[in-house]
DNA sequence: GCTAAATAGCGTAGCAGGTACGCTATATCT
DNA sequence: AGATATAGCGTACCTGCTACGCTATTTAGC
């Protein structure tokens, strides 16, 4: 009985067809699209309600009878990057599941660098975020795990998924923007950092650790692995406790 | 030999004393805590160069002789804003050690509640930044892990932890414009999730999971503190597992 | 001291981007 | 047919960043 969200209720297309007026011209789906393109070709910055509808052959202030501000438009940007999730396999157990999702959101948002960059508005409510979210919960069913604790566990796994997606694809355009900063971040730091002030830190630099930043994409990628798999070790280490206790 | 980078010599006050032409009557240090001034009061958004200007007494374009612009004000505010971190206590282990820091983190930053809207640029080099790299790092000094390991661990956590807060702050942040569209939420996923395409979903929603979204900021708090606490445990068992194998 | 050079502050102006408003044409409902 | 709601759009306003050039000020070098 209760009015959803404008944003969802466009996500979802659950405008009511009140049919009265000229036809329109565009979809919303054709807004959306146009703006995706716009963000992959040449960023997020380069999305403006003046490029958008330029690209769609109308005028700026037509896009408005269709979205009521830009900042809508980025929520139906951000449900409509994602697309759908692969399925999860067959058969498989909750962590091959987890690493198999995991991988597919980096794979999804690696083809919208600027995926990252939009602000968040609020929690997952589009059609292609819930279903990201059903696939990561449905990997965890045979579990045991309650419902709760199955939500707990695949919240902090988005929240470091999408976090490490972001520092890697922020870093690689500022890498990209500058690469002479950061080859030489070993050496910057080194000149920077007193080790009677931060220890720890000069021990690391002294082991040589950041004097090879050059391989990015790779380096990166494991980073991503290695955090995944002491976060999902920690969710082993749960999922027996929680059985033991049962 | 190597030039900085400018914005780094900002940070670590390493302008070379060049004295020709007028005494300033600003310093860096001002513009900084004025923008953060405004941040703090009224949003990120609120921060604009006449409005940072305005409240130092001085024109916009003052600001100029002393940033280059407004991304560089922004970063020299990340970095400010963060503060030193409290001393990791003398003689806890290693696990101790690092939810004291992650707690830490979480106080420093809600203090700022702007700063995980931040663009990232890159990696840490300002003073603060680096304070609270070299305390994470510090808690594992004794845990016999190779100096490159414990950048893993550490990166992994910064990514866990300031992705957290950066969704908690957001939330909240949704959640003070709209109460109603949060408390509605598990509401909202009934009326549009469909059991046969999303089950694993439909089932957290009939377990009614999402029902009790009002107390939020413990709630948020205690997702915090679940998720960190499996990245732990994942970190514990990669230490054990190194120091078997050597 | 005196002159040249470097620098702080600032006024103006240009440009870009979001969007309120009102008009016109068009399609549907009664 | 007339009322009504809607699509597209031109105009205009406002905010925000910043390039440019001028003036006043201080110091370096002679």
């Amino acid at each position: 009985m209760s009015e959803l969200p404008a944003d969802v209720a466009l996500m979802w297309r659950l405008r009511d067809g009140s049919r009265r007026g000229p036809k329109p011209s565009l979809t919303i789906d054709d807004i959306t699209r146009a703006a995706i393109e716009i963000a992959d070709a040449e960023g997020l910055a380069a999305v403006s309600m003046a490029r958008v509808a330029e690209r769609l052959g109308n005028s700026t202030m037509a896009l408005y009878r269709h979205v009521k501000s830009k900042d809508e438009l980025l929520v139906l940007m951000s449900d409509a990057a994602l697309e759908r999730p692969e399925p999860l396999p067959e058969g498989i157990d909750w962590r091959t599941g987890l690493t198999f999702w995991a991988s597919g959101v980096m794979v999804a948002v690696r083809r919208h660098r600027w995926y990252s960059k939009l602000p968040i508005t609020g929690p997952p409510a589009g059609p292609n975020n819930l279903a990201w979210f059903d696939s990561a919960l449905g990997a965890l069913k045979d579990t045991g795990l309650p419902e709760e604790a199955k939500v707990g566990v695949v919240m902090g796994l988005m929240t470091y998924v999408h976090g490490e997606i972001r520092l890697s694809l922020d870093l690689a355009a500022g890498f990209a923007d500058n690469p002479a900063a950061f080859s030489r971040y070993g050496a910057i730091l080194a000149r920077v950092v007193d080790p009677r002030q931060l220890p720890a830190l000069a021990r690391v630099l002294d082991a040589g650790v950041f004097d090879t930043v050059e391989a990015f994409e790779e380096e990166s990628g494991q980073d991503f692995d290695f955090g995944l798999q002491l976060y999902l070790d920690g969710v082993e280490r749960f999922i027996e406790r929680v059985c033991q206790d049962s």
